[in-house]
DNA sequence: CATATCTCAGAGAGACTGAAATAG
DNA sequence: CCTATTTCAGTCACTCTGAGATAT
């Protein structure tokens, strides 16, 4: 029947984490449906903004700048590298490191992206206007900033 | 050697959804430690808090309040019913329903759990002040709302 | 010897789907 | 007949750990 409210529980309508947790989950299933017409996921996106604001960098560096996990890197770099999206090259003055540089092609691919995660942005915080939009990007940022710094080398 | 700054590309620590993702891992990462400590899980918690806040409901229902999948609540009110947390009776008056009702035990549990969560967000939220985590608080509580009106019946 | 990088193998929870059985 | 509830089996991406090989 269920004609009655379905509000969660104050307990975690109030908290903090839940919301947080909430509300991501709502971020990432716009953006794996967008994505899923691009033959993207999310960690691509990332990888790709960050080469094009960095340039050629290492697979290590790749993950700092990006907040992936090492071996999660090897797993998304080989399958940009296999769409011919990205081109990996030993690095000749450190043997250990590969040097991921992005192509044409993923650069075209990362402008596709790009205008889908802008359209998911605004979907994800359509009840907001552009001055509360603004304060959550500034609030959440520090935040993440902040646990970021905790247990790397910070940010800004 | 990794000298360098490490920050995310602007693209990303620009976009709502990453930011609301990546802190949405750190309050995953922070409550999960918590937990652990007590043997619950996050799910664990929005069920005993629900059954408190609502008294006896349906899977169905505490799956509506919680916004977790029903194959989950079946899931989760297992272990809560075998660790005696929980106690599920079928429905007299719909013999579809299992009324699920929280027992002294699942009470304390919920008691332990409660301080713990409190100090998770306390962390979690460690560089925001009084106000800014209240804003914080409304602004994702407004967008999670949107997000679950469109699905669901809504609440607030 | 200690540290850094890349890779693979896999654990473990989380979010979700499909289908069956039962009841309204 | 159609819908709602519970349950099971299982998928899939995500986060993260451990270990090995190699290089500095």
């Amino acid at each position: 029947m269920a004609t009655t409210d379905d509000a969660p529980p104050s307990a975690l309508r109030r908290s903090p984490s839940w919301l947080t947790n909430q509300a991501g989950i709502y971020a990432h299933r716009l953006v794996n449906e967008a994505f899923s017409s691009a033959n993207a996921r999310r960690y691509h996106y990332s990888v790709l903004a960050a080469l094009t604001e960095f340039g050629p960098v290492s697979q290590a560096a790749l993950g700092r700048h990006c907040h992936l996990d090492r071996s999660d890197i090897a797993g998304v770099v080989g399958e940009l590298a296999d769409a011919g999206l990205i081109a990996r090259e030993p690095d000749p003055r450190d043997q250990r490191r590969n040097i991921v540089t992005i192509t044409p092609a993923g650069g075209r691919q990362l402008g596709r992206l790009d205008a889908l995660v802008s359209q998911v942005n605004d979907e994800f915080l359509a009840p907001l206007n552009k001055a509360e939009r603004e304060r959550l990007v500034s609030l959440v940022g520090r935040v993440v900033e902040h646990h970021a710094g905790l247990q790397g080398t910070g940010w800004a």
